[in-house]
Order: structure tokens, then C-alpha cells, then sequence
DNA sequence: TATTGTTATACTCTATAACTATA
DNA sequence: TATAGTTATAGAGTATAACAATA
């Protein structure tokens, strides 16, 4: 466990991470999204929705940027609140139809994107790969 | 190559990308940096230096965003421009040894950090983690 | 009193395009 | 003409704190 390796793999992922916003951003930009906007969408999607608490905890935006960026989204019609009957301190955010199928558009196009660059590359490698990260993963949580 | 391991893969290196952040971006805020700032001196860190255009091209800023980002960082006295004098046009962006002390100050509270929660992984773990970004990263490029 | 979400403020980042200086 | 970097502008994200409504 020494820190050379901690080190390594810390910029790895950073590096591995920031290409793929690099690759991802022009589908993004194409939607006339910004990245915080389809962070939502991405978190939303395939979900029944959440609350602003829970959706802030999941995308690191605070409560007071959250307001704003949930307002654009709403202003283009992808997401709706709607205030819960049980606790009314809480709204309820989910994606609309449009916002589902914006969601539904989007990942296709950046997996499409992403298969012409790992065409070659073994499943073997990708299973590793995926036990690797889950485990980086339970650690970091 | 089924687009099932490429959207697995992708979700768990921005989940962990994500946590990662979340867990950095204290240290960053204490030093009075945003992330962007310390990208820059991240990048810079352990180079001679380079030039605007080589630096924004690694952290994705782009050159009207990068004058500002720079001007911050000049005016806290941890980066420098100097004028190329081959060519005119270019300037070479360097840390001073305020900005390298910064670099040298943080990583390792950020190291540290993660050697808690890493202290029980395995090398030969981190050794096939390594070897699996960096695969990643190659196709990635 | 504690919690959820909004509002307000000041600053920073972002994208884009027009511009200056150099080559 | 092409390139490196700056300036200008409008919009969006950020951190923080004060606030309203609900529990």
C-alpha cells in the first residue's frame, strides 16, 4: 500500500475520467446542455426520482446551485417537481417523458462512441476492470 | 465488447472520480483554491512549465477561460508568465516556489487521506487496478 | 428546534467571438 | 495568412449565508 501506488492510480483515474469528458462533451453541447445539467439528467435517469437533498448528494451540487440548474431543466421541460404529500418540506424530482427521452437518446450515442475505440478490447479485460474499480469504489464511499 | 461492460465501466470510473472529488475538494477549499486553480497548479506541478495552449489542452480550459484562471493564480503569487524568446507569441507558464510549495503541501494530505482508507488493499491489487487504467487510458487517448 | 428547499450575493468558470501581436 | 494569447460579453455554476415553510 505504498503512496507511489495510490499516487499512480489516483492520476489515472483523473486522467482516464477527463478524457471522457473531453469525448463526452460534444454530445452533451449538441443537447444544449451544460455538464451540471446532464448530471441530473444522467442521475435521474432510470430512477423513479428523488429528492433535492438526495439528488445534491448525488451529483456534489450544493442546495443553492441546485435550485438554479433544477429551474433551467424544468424551463425546458425535462424535469418536474412536484411537492411530496407526506413531508411537505420535500419536492419530488423525476425526469418528463422528453427528459426520459433525452436521457434514452444520449447514453446510446456516447456507448456508440465508445465501442469504436474498445471494439478490440477482450471482455476478459473489461471484467477485470470493472472488479477493479468496484473495489476502488466500496473503498472511496 | 458488449456496450453492457462499456456502460458498467464508465459509471463506476465517474462514480469514483466523483467520490474522489468529494473527498479532495475540502483540502482544495482550505487553501482558498477552486478546482479549476488547482488543476492548474496540479498540472504544473513537477514540469518545467509549458505553454497556455499546452496547458489548457491537458485540463480541458479553454484559452479565454485560462487568462482569467491564470491572473488569479498570478495575483496569489503561485504561477508566473514569462514571454518566450524564440517566439514571441507563446508564454511560459511555470509555478513559483510559492506555487510549488503549494503543489508539494497538498498532495500528500490528499495521499494520506487515501492511505487510511487503503491501508488494508493489497499491492498486487493496486498493481492490476494500474494496469487496467492504464489500458483504459491508452484506448481512451 | 431541526430540516428542506429558496433567495440573495459576490465571485468564478464557461463558451464564443472579436481583437492584438507575432510569425 | 495562421497562431498564441487577451479582451469582451452573456450565461451558468459555486460557496455561503439568511430566510420561509414545514416538521
Amino acid at each position: 500500500m505504498g503512496e507511489r501506488h495510490i499516487m499512480r492510480s489516483i492520476r489515472l483515474l483523473a486522467q482516464c475520467m477527463q478524457q471522457f469528458e473531453k469525448l463526452s462533451s460534444r454530445e452533451i453541447r449538441q443537447l444544449g446542455l451544460t455538464h451540471a445539467q446532464f448530471d441530473i439528467i444522467a442521475t435521474l435517469g432510470n430512477t423513479t426520482g428523488m429528492s433535492c437533498k438526495e439528488l445534491g448528494e448525488k451529483t456534489l451540487i450544493t442546495k443553492g446551485t441546485l435550485t438554479g440548474v433544477l429551474d433551467r431543466l424544468e424551463q425546458k421541460g425535462y424535469t418536474l417537481r412536484t411537492r411530496s404529500c407526506t413531508d411537505r418540506r420535500h419536492f419530488h424530482i423525476c425526469l418528463t417523458p422528453l427528459g426520459e427521452q433525452i436521457f434514452a437518446d444520449t447514453f446510446p450515442h456516447v456507448v456508440h462512441m465508445m465501442q469504436d475505440r474498445f471494439a478490440d478490447m477482450p471482455t476478459d479485460d473489461f471484467i477485470i476492470l470493472e472488479e477493479q474499480l468496484g473495489k476502488l469504489k466500496a473503498r472511496l464511499m
